[in-house]
Order: structure tokens, then C-alpha cells, then sequence
DNA sequence: TATTGTTATACTCTATAACTATA
DNA sequence: TATAGTTATAGAGTATAACAATA
């Protein structure tokens, strides 16, 4: 892999730092609204791909089934999400994200963008556009490592 | 890429949704090494601050005093951390990262930047650059976050 | 009395193994 | 027999409240 790169080399272990970093900030801010990271991944798997079936759904989140079958136990005592039989094959459980879903999503979605929009106004204006030509390029890494473990992941 | 760049706006909520996605990626990556994420980070504390109180500990990684008994419990089981009295005050535990742990942190940093490294290949040059103007940019992020935090500033 | 830390208890989240129901 | 999901059980990690030891 010599190929000539742009002015900028990138140095994994300071990449590796930054982001872990930054995880521990948004692990912080997450524990603000209320409802953990399993959960909301959990809902926002359901929201980019649809009603899943619950096995679909504990492989998309990486946990084993009965992890799912305890986490989408407590996702529809939360109203989030609701179990729904399937008319074809009368083992499968079919989870739906629910309009409460939907909408606590929609919050934690504008919550951390107003912070993380609050910070960055700390930056300077070149440091805004670092992290805004950086969001794409983020985007195609977390697709690499899915195109390295599922061969095909549309998200 | 142009390296004239548009005023670049940023968009909090790509940001968000970006960092989000990164996080369920590198959680997934920690689960490999075979530590948790509570544990990383304390002994990354540890290695950051040097020896710690117990209840210092516990403030800076934002948890309460009696999960961070546990915490280092379980890291002195491990082997990657100790207790030691304080000459000065009978009460104080002094938290200590011991040779194991920073060997730990170590290997998991090499293997986490060697990981990046791997995925960042499949990118374009371009996209590595971006990522690298922003590893510097994120820490600035974190660390405006941590003087909200730490100064006291009202939002 | 205030502080530092631990113990007691309970809840979330996860895993593995054993089980039920359906195919 | 194989698949989809649940139940049983155990352990990590967290919180609050009550406690012990020291200042």
C-alpha cells in the first residue's frame, strides 16, 4: 500500500484516540435522555431498515437472541417497540418500531445535534469544516468494516 | 477533491448520526480485546492521570463512588490495577495502573490503530485526509465539552 | 460532623444452556 | 431434525441507601 497520499497522512493510533474520546462524550450525553445505547441502536435498526424479525434483529445489533428477546421485552414495556405475529411462518416474531419510537428518536436525534452544534460553535471555523467533511468520510469507514462483515449492507 | 472547499456548513444531526454509527462500531471492535469499555477507560485514566483517589476516579469517569469500588475490584482481580494506602489520610485508596494494565493499554491501542488503518485503506485519499484534519478537530470537541463541564460554564 | 470508602440491594444488559412451538 | 423464540441462570456493571472508619 505505497501510494501517494494528499498532504494529510492519517495516523491510526491518533484517529484511534480521537474517537475514543469522543465515544466516552457521547456515551455521557447519551446517559442524559434517559434510555441506554442497546435500546437506542435497537430503535434506530428499526427505523433504517423496517419491521425486523427478532433473530434479523439480534444479528443487525451483534447480541444473541435471547439478549433481543430480553431487550425487546423491555423496549415494549417502554412503548417503543411492539412484537407482531407473522401470517407466513407462525414461529417468527415480527418487532415494529411504534409512533412513541419514532418520536423518542426523533428528540435524541435533535438533542445531540443542538449540543454537539453548541460545542462546535467553541471551534474555530476551520475545525467546523474538518468535522463537517469528516461526517461522510466516518459514514464510509462504518461501511468498510460492514462490507467486511456482511457483504452487503445498505444503510 | 477540490481543495477549494464551500464554506462547508456543519450539519449537527450528520454529525451526530456519523459519530453514532462510529461508536456502535468501536464498541463492537472492544468487544474483541475481551475488556470492557468500563474498564479501557478507567485504566486509560489511570495511565492519563497517574495514580488517582478512588473517589477522584469515580468523578472522572462520571460514575458514583460505590461502582467504582467494584470497578477496581474487578481490575485488581485482573491484575491491571491496585490499591495502595495514603500516608497522609488513612481514608484515601490510591488507584494505581499496574505494568499488566498499561501493557493492556498498549495492545489494545495497536491493535484498535491497525484495525482503522485496515478500513481506512478501502477509502479514498481524499476521505483519509478528511478523517485526519478532524482527529485533531474531535479532541477540540471533547475538550470544549470538558471545560463546559469542569469551569462551570451555564449553557 | 464531614469525608472516604465499602457493603447491601436492586435493576439493566449480556451470555450460555435448556426448553417450547412450529416447520 | 431444524428453526424461531423463550425461559433459566449467571455474571458484569450501574445506582441509591445504609454503614464503618477516619479526619
Amino acid at each position: 500500500m505505497s501510494k501517494i497520499h494528499p498532504p494529510a497522512e492519517l495516523d491510526g493510533a491518533a484517529l484511534a484516540n480521537s474517537l475514543e474520546r469522543v465515544v466516552s462524550l457521547l456515551r455521557r450525553l447519551a446517559l442524559a435522555d434517559g434510555i441506554s445505547q442497546s435500546k437506542a441502536t435497537t430503535l434506530r435498526t428499526l427505523e433504517t431498515y423496517g419491521p425486523c424479525r427478532l433473530s434479523e434483529l439480534a444479528t443487525l445489533e451483534g447480541v444473541t437472541q435471547p439478549a433481543m428477546t430480553q431487550l425487546v421485552s423491555r423496549l415494549e414495556l417502554d412503548g417503543y417497540a411492539e412484537r407482531r405475529a407473522c401470517a407466513e411462518d407462525a414461529r417468527v416474531v415480527m418487532v415494529h418500531l411504534t409512533p412513541a419510537g419514532a418520536d423518542l428518536l426523533r428528540r435524541r436525534r435533535d438533542a445531540r445535534a443542538h449540543r454537539l452544534m453548541e460545542l462546535a460553535e467553541r471551534l474555530t471555523a476551520d475545525d467546523r469544516a474538518a468535522l463537517a467533511a469528516a461526517s461522510s468520510a466516518l459514514d464510509r469507514l462504518v461501511a468498510a468494516h460492514h462490507t467486511d462483515h456482511h457483504r452487503s449492507t445498505p444503510t
